[in-house]
DNA sequence: TTGAAAGCGCTAACAA
DNA sequence: TTGTTAGCGCTTTCAA
């Protein structure tokens, strides 16, 4: 059989009480007694048993990750840092997915209204900042470009990380940039993109946003499709993630372009395929394991009592420049 | 305050046995008294606390998944398929990566074995046979292609399917066929791929199996590399995954071999990203539910008292033909 | 077929 | 600083 608590007591000939208090570090323990107690606990292996623990702490010991979708690289490597981050929490993570519906972003809302968990962080995309009006009282965190003024959030800056995209294509001599990612307005993406034309006095036209409604590669190629089409001059374009440079590169290169020579190509997220792709795919990496660590911080904080107090962190993101956007750019090219 | 399950028997006017009887679809349970209790429990708006029924009955309520890594969609889609399976045995699934190194397979077996945990299912690569001996009591069951007779075991026909994607190369005129996967006789898809040109009289050459020792793109690319370097002649590629296959039609169009024309690859897994792949890729889709639904299945059953069987399952497959093996072919391209 | 009550292993109020 | 003990909410043995 496991030992016990109450086993470690007895060889320590101390209480159970005392060997609580070392097992969860409360300060007022004498070093003597510690020492007796944690020799007691190496020589009978003792773990403590979690189900009794969150029994009796009125805890579930888990936490919710909402995503979009799993099987999105980006997705799985914020999961795993998060189940890392969590562990220290010693929360076990159970991950859900949403496919970026609004519906079933709300019935995880509803879960957590229901607290069978100690928390949830959850990777918006579609929620609305009415639909939290009667946020649930679990400690809640919001993943992902929205931001709400009554829920704690962590995130990268997307507008400067796309503005520093941006940039790169401008100043690896690129003209005519297409950027391919949410609405106008509303996709921060999208707005960092504008924002590092308008440094150099150029305006994003409506011709060169391309509003994509999915995440897959099918969508950026589609997008990319009905704008070549049109047969507008381009150089270079800005995806707001990889899966859709992805597309956009093979709608390029059967409309027969050339990557990069004749236009440039970056992504967003740095998933291990872009270094599979060819070419290879610049991109904007965010700080994942970062991103973790402020989402499980959020939860602790705002289990602990104490008035509410909603704080929206920043996680840090770097440009990784390959083969896509190689400087070889002429100006607006046509195909071969 | 949450209902407790005294409370649905106060309102039912029932003991707590009754009650839990109910819950737990116990037999002998009157008609009249069941509907009793499940509309308390509905008025009530009763669910069980987990933790206290954990304790109560000695388990954790968390099963441990361990992938290679989870950012490689194929794992990934597992893992959400065992989530759901999982959930209806009212688990929790805790996802661990082992990068595929033996030492953290045999860390998470190590992990089995103290028990915290209601079961394991381990996606093995390294692992031999040796380090099952003194297998855990936990109940565990194995994924992928290795099989050992001490273990429970789901996976797919490996070798079948390999079997089934050779054929569809050359029942599409292919001739010189390059397998990239594991080692021979060891990697279940390179005997299946033997063995598809064995069914039509032709050997697999030594120089036409390149044996790589890793699962990234880059590993693929680089075998590849090598193998165009030595000018051997060839028009068909089987890959022992999609990521291998994405690095080796890097290779292939860096070397000026165009693909499907020149040279057809096929795949194995089924990513998503196969579809933004240029061209997109032809692949072997195993049955992920299937196998979740299956592995579960085998925990359970370890689970109940009786005595141990060891039960090796094998889950469906299909083929998935695209761009990438079109039949286009001529015979043993050369570069262009 | 149903009820009473003793745990499951740990935490934390209250005492000492 | 440490000990005693009453729960936490559910399952399950034994009786009725």
């Amino acid at each position: 059989m496991r030992p016990r608590l109450a086993d470690v007591a007895a060889r320590a000939g101390v209480s159970m009480k005392t060997v609580s208090n070392v097992i969860n570090d409360f300060p007022h323990v004498s070093e003597s007694t510690r020492s007796k107690v944690t020799t007691a606990i190496e020589e009978l292996g003792y773990r403590p048993n979690v189900s009794a623990r969150n029994l009796a702490r009125g805890r579930t010991g888990v936490i919710v990750l909402g995503v979009p979708r799993l099987d999105m690289p980006y997705f799985a490597s914020l999961a795993m840092q998060l189940i890392t981050a969590a562990e220290a929490a010693s929360w076990w993570v159970q991950i859900r997915q949403t496919r970026g519906e609004r519906a079933n972003e709300l019935r995880l809302l509803e879960e957590a209204r229901d607290s069978r968990i100690d928390g949830m962080v959850l990777s918006v995309v579609a929620l609305r900042e009415a639909d939290l009006a009667d946020r649930p009282s679990t400690p809640l965190v919001l993943l992902g470009e929205h931001r709400f003024a009554s829920v704690d959030h962590v995130g990268i800056d997307n507008a400067g990380a796309a503005r520093l995209a941006v940039r790169h294509l401008l100043d690896t001599g690129r003209r005519h940039v297409v950027v391919v990612g949410g609405r106008r307005g509303a996709d921060q993406r999208v707005v960092g993109a504008e924002s590092a034309l308008a440094e150099r006095g150029e305006t994003l036209g409506p011709a060169m946003h391309l509003a994509v409604e999915g995440v897959t590669g099918q969508h950026g190629e589609q997008a990319m499709d009905a704008f070549l089409a049109a047969g507008h001059a381009v150089d270079a374009v800005f995806c707001a993630t990889d899966w859709l440079a992805m597309g956009v590169i093979r709608s390029l290169r059967l409309h027969g372009y050339r990557v990069p020579d004749d236009v440039a190509v970056m992504g967003f997220d740095d998933i291990p395929y872009d270094l599979a792709a060819l070419p290879t795919l610049s991109t904007i990496a965010p700080d994942r394991e970062q991103i973790a660590r402020l989402a499980v911080e959020s939860l602790l904080r705002q289990e602990r009592p104490g008035p509410p107090e909603v704080r929206h962190a920043v996680a840090d993101h770097r440009i990784v420049v390959r083969e896509s956007t190689a400087a070889t750019a002429p100006g607006g090219a046509t195909p071969t």
